[in-house]
DNA sequence: GGATTTCGCTCGTCTCTAAGG
DNA sequence: GCCTTAGAGACGAGCGAAATC
């Protein structure tokens, strides 16, 4: 004898209830809630009162299914990444700028990409803000067809997309130029070559030092854990000797690993090596205190979501990319190197 | 002129377009996809295949909508907590294990645990899971009459929910016991106050100190970055002159914070000071190889997830708590203290 | 007649009953 | 009995058109 419907206590409550108690109808509400035109300013607050009262929220699936757009935006992410803590409330907030409620979709070692976006599309997302994706150029070229995307810190090329990401040879450029005016002579820099757009950053370094005319000297690491790039990065630099007097970093917890591991071994930073991160993540924390290059997460999330919004209305349908500034911050890792004696 | 549809290829698949591709009918489309009996293997093969050509993917706000249960758990979360790098992929598998979807929602210093919890509510999610949630008893009380609860991460009291936390007091215990047996005297704790269950960690390392008769020396720390309060603390000790010879802490990241700062003034980790973290998250990394409590993620997640579904099918309504397993893990960041020279 | 309110159909799926091969 | 289809009524809200004051 299983019972029709719940009683009424027990099941979350609906415009119909709103309406009923207050004796009006549900389309009423609906207005109302809408903020559509055509509801008296008397009726509307009536109506939120009593919204509050019995506890209604709106059924988002209700409407999603009703609209014609859901009006969501999802976001595949990796859980594991730092750069996430901060872009997701930017996105969060720029998604509501544009009207756009947002679905989080966690990428990890034991949730693909695909099982992702599955979950996007299921939830019939308006459009889809990939983070650090490494699906095939081919794949993302297939999801876009039905699914207006925008690639976030990955320059993907050949797919009609949204591409957004930090002007990273601009901002390690920056970096360099900056250790060479204060007198540094021998700069280094670890390279990550699992991690997406490192190339940019590394022909920043490689543009910099080719202006100053000096030499290279590049570190190509290729670990699972950034932080422990870092850190082997720093075994090769004291195995080999002739320790540079600046090292400039493909990002913030490859610097962190490096400067620990220095440190370590006795090496003091700045004193004895410079550092310089990217992101501008656990660089700002007090303790590290990291030059680093920062790159702002609301540029970054402003620039995916507008135009990921104008990809839904339609109005692009063709690759365009945006650089978000990378602006180098001077911190406390870094200072002219020692003046060489004898 | 508005047209009434997109036109077909524009539109998302469903029931109906995969069954006419085939010329079956689409009840038995969707008998197919919820694996109810009645489908023989052939058609269902068929069924499938048409599915996967056409592209079509379930409607999740159909779904929800149509079902008495929605089958999804919402997830409230910190962007900012590592340990969420692990309990997110954790809990996506124990809910799947049970047949429930996962719906994240984001918390930050920019989206408020209510805003958070709103959405979850908006998506009728079945049940919540709240990780560290920092909402009032009287709140999160009036909310799980609502919608069954549980809260993960802090040990609530007062309120009819499920409780699922790892067994601090044990681990941490264990921690001093262990520095106790390989010599260590003076064994410091630092206490962050502002870490929810953080108390039961302290009483862990408090009973270990009195069942060993020695002194207690507790640092408390209340900055806003937990890196940044092991920072902070390593100054204090250093200032006080007498460093311990060993330095429980109440989680990993002050753990970090505490041995960079204290390896950048030259005292040595372990040689001059062992040092012992919480939580496995960043101590596990190659270069820190920190002792540690390690707290098991899948753990955490089966016994939230678990708890959740029961209360979902109404066999719990009372408030359970359930203490997670909190092992230590020795490894290079703890060593006998030196024998004291004159 | 303009502001306010209501009607009626619809979104895609589930679920139930009844019945056909 | 097996597998399959037909038909119909939800679920909760959106939205164009019609009705009311």
């Amino acid at each position: 004898m299983p019972k029709k419907r719940m009683n009424r206590e027990q099941r979350h409550a609906t415009m119909a209830d709103v309406a009923a108690h207050i004796g009006v109808s549900r389309q009423l509400v609906g207005l109302a809630f809408r903020n559509a035109p055509g509801v008296s300013a008397e009726t509307a607050t009536k109506i939120f009162s009593a919204a509050e009262e019995i506890g209604y929220q709106p059924n988002l699936a209700a409407q999603a299914l009703r609209r014609e757009g859901s009006k969501y935006i999802g976001v595949a992410y990796h859980t594991s990444h730092s750069s996430s803590e901060e872009l997701l409330p930017a996105i969060y907030k720029a998604a509501e700028a544009h009207g756009f409620k947002v679905i989080l979709s966690a990428i990890s070692s034991r949730r693909s990409d695909q099982e992702a976006l599955n979950e996007i599309i299921g939830h019939r997302c308006d459009g889809a803000i990939l983070i650090s994706s490494t699906l095939s150029v081919a794949h993302i070229k297939q999801i876009s067809k039905a699914l207006p995307i925008v690639s976030l810190s990955r320059r993907i090329e050949g797919v009609n997309c949204g591409v957004v990401s930090s002007e990273g040879e601009r901002g390690v450029y920056d970096a360099v130029q900056y250790l060479a005016s204060i007198g540094h002579q021998t700069i280094a820099y670890v390279d990550t070559s699992e991690m997406l757009d490192h190339e940019f950053r590394l022909q920043g370094y490689l543009d910099a030092i080719r202006d100053r005319k000096l030499m290279t000297r590049v570190v190509t690491m290729s670990g699972d854990y950034i932080e422990s790039a870092g850190a082997e990065a720093a075994k090769l630099f004291i195995g080999q000797g002739g320790l540079p007097t600046a090292i400039v970093c493909s990002n913030d917890q490859v610097a962190l690993g490096l400067a620990y591991k220095l440190q370590q071994a006795g090496i003091k930073v700045p004193d004895d090596v410079s550092i310089v991160g990217y992101d501008d993540t656990v660089a700002s924390l007090p303790f590290l205190d990291f030059t680093t290059v920062h790159q702002d997460a609301d540029e970054l999330a402003q620039a995916a979501v507008k135009d990921l919004a104008e990809r839904i209305a339609g109005n692009i349908s063709s690759r365009k990319i945006y650089l978000t500034s990378a602006k180098l911050v001077v911190r406390s890792s870094t200072r002219s190197p020692r003046t060489s004696q004898g």
